[in-house]
DNA sequence: CGAGAATGACAACCAAGGTGTCATGATGGA
DNA sequence: TCCATCATGACACCTTGGTTGTCATTCTCG
């Protein structure tokens, strides 16, 4: 009766695979609603946030740079490294490769910040890791970022 | 120096567990865009999406019960279902548990509606697939399952 | 029967994130 | 070297996913 019947075994690696593009969604959100009840103690939003833990990660790197790497817009990078300049969390630094775009850089303070922030979300993903595996992990990581790869340049149909 | 220090190796579980969870950011954004896309084509948008597939794969179920599956809360996914049921996609069953909330019923438009856009994602995913095996994707689903379910009920500090 | 919980409806609101545009400055090719 | 072009920053505007708050109703259960 219907065209595709996933039956009962949901067997095929898309079907799993979709199981897992569906965890997304509500992982996502609740991940979100932590991070938000978190942040505020260093007066950081979530976008702020990302921004800093890219830097604390992947060291300076330009706007542009930013952008792609989290898939976001410039832009909207752009306002959230602005809001953390204000604030005095990261810094331009001269960018040998390109005159114009300069090298986003954490301050101090900046560093300070964002090592709490993580080091809270760590404890808390200790907790969450319970039996889990390295391998389990390792697999789990290999599998999201095949999906995010793929998704980044293939067009739907 | 810093009071975090993550290292080279990058090796504790919970490391590894943080950066599936700087994937979830990527991810999420990317895949929506994707649905975004594509969705259109039977005029849904993400969020009608998102019950209908609930629907999909769990049967009928009441609004409030959704909300709690997708970490939704009540009112979004009650306008979600509104939009869905005055496009004929969704229709209201007698629900014997509870006289007041009924059940949410895919109509048979809906559900070729969601079938429809199931089965584009899902050809999208074989593509992606590749080389991932089954054992990959099944602990990547612990892994995130794991997470979400701890996300669920655990608050900060 | 009465109190309290669950539901639906509706409004207000918030914030993530995108888009469009402009000016300027960098860059690389003819 | 100069020009066309691209990349960047700045800013305004908008969309929309998603929450919160409130109220009236209805259900449920002690």
């Amino acid at each position: 009766m219907r065209e595709t019947d996933p039956g009962p075994a949901a067997g095929a690696p898309a079907d799993r695979l979709a199981e897992v593009f569906d965890l997304v969604g509500p992982l996502y959100r609740r991940a979100q609603r932590k991070v938000e009840q978190d942040v505020p103690r260093e007066g950081l939003s979530v976008g702020v946030r990302a921004v800093l833990n890219l830097l604390r990660e992947q060291g300076p790197m330009t706007v542009p740079q930013m952008g792609r790497a989290q898939a976001l817009s410039r832009q909207f990078v752009q306002r959230m490294v602005n809001d953390a300049a204000e604030r005095g969390l990261v810094e331009l630094a001269a960018n040998p490769a390109h005159k114009r775009s300069s090298l986003i850089r954490l301050t101090p303070e900046g560093r300070a910040a964002i090592d709490a922030v993580v080091e809270r979300e760590r404890r808390l993903l200790r907790q969450a890791g319970g039996d889990l595996t390295e391998a389990e992990i390792d697999s789990c990581l290999r599998v999201l970022s095949r999906l995010l790869h793929f998704l980044d340049d293939v067009d739907m149909d």
